[in-house]
DNA sequence: GAATAGTGAGAAAGCGTTTTCTCACCGCGT
DNA sequence: ACGCGGTGAGAAAACGCTTTCTCACTATTC
């Protein structure tokens, strides 16, 4: 039983009533639907702007079997790269005529299962952004989240199309700017364990090692937060790395930062890279070199997918497999050759 | 009628039908309704948990006439500070198992009416935060809104709450904490016209002048992004000012960046304040100077606010205008004394 | 002029729930 | 033994829409 203590809202049967119609005839003229004699279509749109009629989108979405809605679940919402996701992602749905409806796990793994599950019986269907559940969970859920897209992060279920960033391409191509830069002894700042992402970089530093025997690299654990990159100052000076490569942007900042203060000049004395290129890294000081993510095409692409996902169940032919972004080197001024003295050393 | 041209969902007839009851029956399970017989309850419960039943939220939306979501709309969801809203007030939703339904203006004010118009009718509530329409609009269309929270505007209809941030109070606090250093030649770069937030700042600043007549305070355009402030460097080096003042943190972020590649040096030679005091601020080289602003709160409390008008139509005795928060100085390395030659002359 | 096709609108079913209404049944008291 | 209050579950209405079904009426054709 409805509700209605209050003064009940408008709905179609009032505008039904005052053009002297049926529901149906109302409900058929807010539609388009030209079957519909040209003056009583006429009168019936007088009455609905003059009530001021605006069909309830709860009554159409049961009738209809959707909501024109998607869902997207995130990690973390105060990390600027799943903002930015974000925001491309409800703008290009917006173009679109659909909205989204956000969840925020708060990295607590075993909240996603749950969150996204409730999303996605609200919404017509769901981008899972890098997801902390494991790949079993994550395969187990799939079937049951359909129609849905995944960021950084992929399945067996080949129904779920997945946008995915080449982190360890990434990282290699700054590991070898950094090298031809004249460094040798290198340091990693890693990011969460749980971060798949993470992991592609390990894999990435893994192939590099490989390729160059002679570079000393080191992994230090740091995080994935300017207040990570802030407190790993120590163990970077200690490390002797005089080239470092931070996890992403923000530690990267806050290892700019701590350096700063403790009197060491960036690139002068180290050269520092960061990984996003999130619009802060071109006004720390100095410039951040990084390795730039597309991030707000990956959002627009979520929304394609997705598109093509709920109009039909054809997506473009071949969309077999994930869709890989790479990464784009992005030299500014927080990497430089290394010392002569040090180089010499 | 429904579609369903493929596999139907399952429904609460089907656990019905499997437990032998009827859907009634099964819906007062399935809300802890006392009055079912324990051994039925347990048959249900069992069905449903084997179907893997969960109810489908539209229905009971319909049925209930509540959507258990809000909708927030903001001119602009790249900006860090509506992130901020936005995340606080989706996670303080969320602890009440409230979801959150985004929509973005794109700064187009035009758009924000039908944007919260449609959220609004989607969900059980609405946020607007700090909307660019005209206060004429703005009050006509308040009363179709409500259960409605503004951020950072107000208006006659009291029960609409709104919550401010007193950004007069805060940028006299800066301009007296450069006069304090011994600033006597101060600039302010302006944000957008549009906004109520910079209109604010630019009343706050009249007072100043009208209690410190001999200080030289000039007014420069810039706006509201990073790219403004570093192309308010000619302007600001121009206007011979040794203290500026940011519209907020990401056009100061922008003039420092600007100003250190021209070689002036910060605070040395100029000092530079921002406003808002974003996590970035603590981070920059040097570190910046602003006027915090309780962000996170705000988020939460706009949803503290949202819940008591959804839950009851009393707030909290006494709540009758705007809550106000006081942004709080807050002194960093990119303000200091101004320099002896400069004072001198 | 009558049969037929065509047009347009109302009646009603359906979407998936919740909740009121109703009633069968059980046990209790007199 | 009969009635009565109480309990618990099913039938059905309601939420607000869309759409199929049906049918009355008009226009067309031989």
């Amino acid at each position: 039983m409805g509700r209605r203590a209050t003064t009940r809202r408008i709905g179609i049967a009032d505008v039904a009533l005052k053009a002297g119609v049926s529901h149906a005839t109302v409900s058929r003229v807010m539609n388009g639907n030209f079957t519909v004699d040209p003056a009583i279509a006429e009168r019936v749109k007088a009455a609905a702007t003059e009530l001021n009629y605006q069909p309830n989108p709860v009554g159409r979405s049961l009738a209809l079997g959707k909501t024109d809605t998607i869902g997207i679940v995130v990690p973390d919402l105060s990390n600027p790269t799943f903002q930015a996701i974000l925001r491309g992602l409800s703008m290009a749905a917006a173009q679109d005529g659909y909205r989204v409806l956000i969840a925020d796990s708060s990295e607590v793994s075993s909240e996603e299962a749950i969150l996204a599950g409730e999303a996605r019986r609200r919404c017509d269907g769901l981008v899972l952004c890098a997801p902390r559940m494991s790949d079993a969970e994550l395969e187990e859920l799939a079937p049951s989240l359909h129609p849905m897209v995944l960021i950084n992060r992929s399945t067996m279920d080949t129904k779920a199309p997945s946008l995915m960033v080449d982190y360890g391409q990434g990282i290699q191509e700054l590991a070898e700017h950094l090298v031809g830069l004249g460094h040798t002894q290198l340091a990693f700042l890693a990011g969460p364990e749980r971060s798949a992402s993470n992991g592609l970089r390990l894999q990435g530093l893994d192939k590099f090692k490989a390729a160059h025997p002679e570079i000393d690299l080191r992994m230090l654990d740091a995080g994935s937060s300017f207040e990570a990159g802030h407190e790993s100052v120590d163990s970077v000076l200690a490390s002797g790395a005089t080239g470092v490569m931070a996890f992403n942007d923000l530690v990267a900042m806050g290892l700019l930062s701590g350096l700063h203060e403790r009197g060491v000049r960036v690139p002068e004395d180290i050269s520092v890279t960061g990984f996003d290129d999130i619009p802060f890294s071109r006004y720390t000081t100095p410039t951040l070199s990084t390795a730039a993510v597309p991030i707000n095409e990956l959002g627009q692409q979520a929304w394609h997918r997705m598109r093509d996902l709920i109009r039909n169940v054809s997506p473009d032919a071949g969309n077999e497999g994930p869709t890989i972004f790479l990464p784009r080197l992005e030299v500014r001024g927080s990497t430089g050759p290394v010392r002569a003295e040090r180089r010499a050393g």
